[in-house]
DNA sequence: ACGTTTTTATGAACATGTTCATAATTTATT
DNA sequence: AATAAATTATGAACATGTTCATAAAAACGT
């Protein structure tokens, strides 16, 4: 029955919100680059927490300073990766949504290529749904949200863009198609991942094909349905639902 | 340099292929028993194999005899759920194609559910390409031609039912289907799965509306188109492409 | 400059999945 | 029955992700 009166725990400090000093910033970088790099030579499961320490010339609890898993740092490299994705999707011209989607597409996955195996352990990790790095979970609220927003840019500024509220039915749908294109491509073992190069053929085609239709009622409105249905579990956060800290 | 002459190693002797004795037979079925029911009653991540063999009342070394990883009790569990699935697919009235495949991916979540966080844990670890239990990979090439099958019962057992050469079309996309509802299944934490339902109605909804074009050659060559990508990745087994044991 | 507080860093300890050499037991063979 | 071979079973040892108590270093207040 110790009564919370005493002085307060010492509290180990986390790194966690805003306040990271110029060092920690400096040497979170470092352990994170070395753990890319690691990643990348020899692969995923086969980089250990003590390799990274090693390699980095630090401890092994240090890193664990920094990252509360291993997962978490795929999953700063994913962040990494989408914010260069970011920018090539804000320089990317005008042109047919269908196009524009697939363009997309195409330089995330080109971004994600030389990951691709790590990206898997990343996504094998996130699909468990308790885990902290789950996909749909709170733990990347942030980064799905910002997802969300570049394919909102993809779908806004498509020549044949629809009016905005359509609009963002149509960036769940795409938000979540690209979710599942990526599953894809990392379950594709033919050549090159050419099945998923068709795929992107494929879903072009159609979405050209389909474009001028979309906007009919009789379309719009199960599209919208299934917007509905998807977007709490894929879309962006509800207005003043958690995270408003 | 020791050259393959001496008296061949003892080679420890799995318990892979055909050759089970009904002892070992009993064993591992006391054991899988005994890890269900804990997964059941602790969750997955929480129940340590070391539990499962105290539990079992065996060695910890004799549950790894049984069953090469944790993963694959699981496994397991998931055969014996499909198997019932499929008797229950046998027995199912013929329905239009719409109601037979949601009354089918209704039965099987029905099933799923006492165990929805243990497949969690299975699908997550199926998820990395290259597990020994990877969805796709070669390691359950066997259940997924089953369950494929299962599905192909569902289309043909339609009243409203193709031909044959389009219905492989078909199936191949239904049990994409089945595996990516699964997967939002897995991931739906809203009340009572409540979303999943709404996709399911969906589902059917649209199904139903659209079956009767479905056939007509605009809809049904792009489908085939998109069986053709994906039938390599999901679908059954090429003929003569491994497993011909 | 000195004590205090905060931040950064360390590595031993732990938990747990998995492997492996070895033993006990059963089955087959002569 | 006696011996050999195969099968079933054991638990110590290992690898690795993660936690934690503790220490070193830096920053801060006076």
């Amino acid at each position: 029955m110790t009564v919370k009166t005493a002085p307060a725990k010492p509290s180990p400090a986390k790194p966690s919100p805003a306040k990271t000093t110029p060092k920690a910033q400096r040497t979170r970088e470092h352990i994170l680059e070395t753990a890319l790099e690691l990643f990348a030579r020899k692969g995923y499961a086969e980089t250990t927490m003590r390799d990274i320490a090693g390699e980095a010339g630090s401890s092994l609890g240090l890193a664990y300073r920094y990252f509360a898993r291993k997962e978490e740092m795929v999953l700063a490299l994913y962040e990494r990766l989408a914010s260069e994705l970011e920018e090539e999707v804000a320089a990317l011209p005008p042109m047919p949504l269908a196009k524009r989607f697939v363009a997309t597409m195409e330089a995330d996955l080109r971004r994600l290529t030389p990951h691709r195996a790590t990206m898997g352990a990343l996504f094998a990790a996130g699909l468990a749904p308790d885990s902290p790095v789950a996909v749909l979970g709170d733990g990347v609220a942030g980064l799905r949200d910002r997802v969300w927003r570049i394919y909102l840019r993809v779908v806004m500024g498509a020549s044949d863009a629809p009016r905005r509220g359509q609009a963002e039915q149509m960036t769940t749908l795409f938000y979540s198609a690209h979710l599942l294109i990526i599953l894809f491509w990392l379950q594709d073992r033919s050549e090159g991942q050419g099945k998923t190069r068709d795929l992107l053929a494929f879903a072009q085609e159609m979405l050209g094909r389909l474009r001028p239709v979309l906007g009919l009622p009789p379309i719009a409105r199960p599209l919208a349905r299934l917007a509905r249905i998807v977007r709490p579990m894929f879309g962006p956060l509800e207005m003043g639902e958690g995270s408003v800290k």
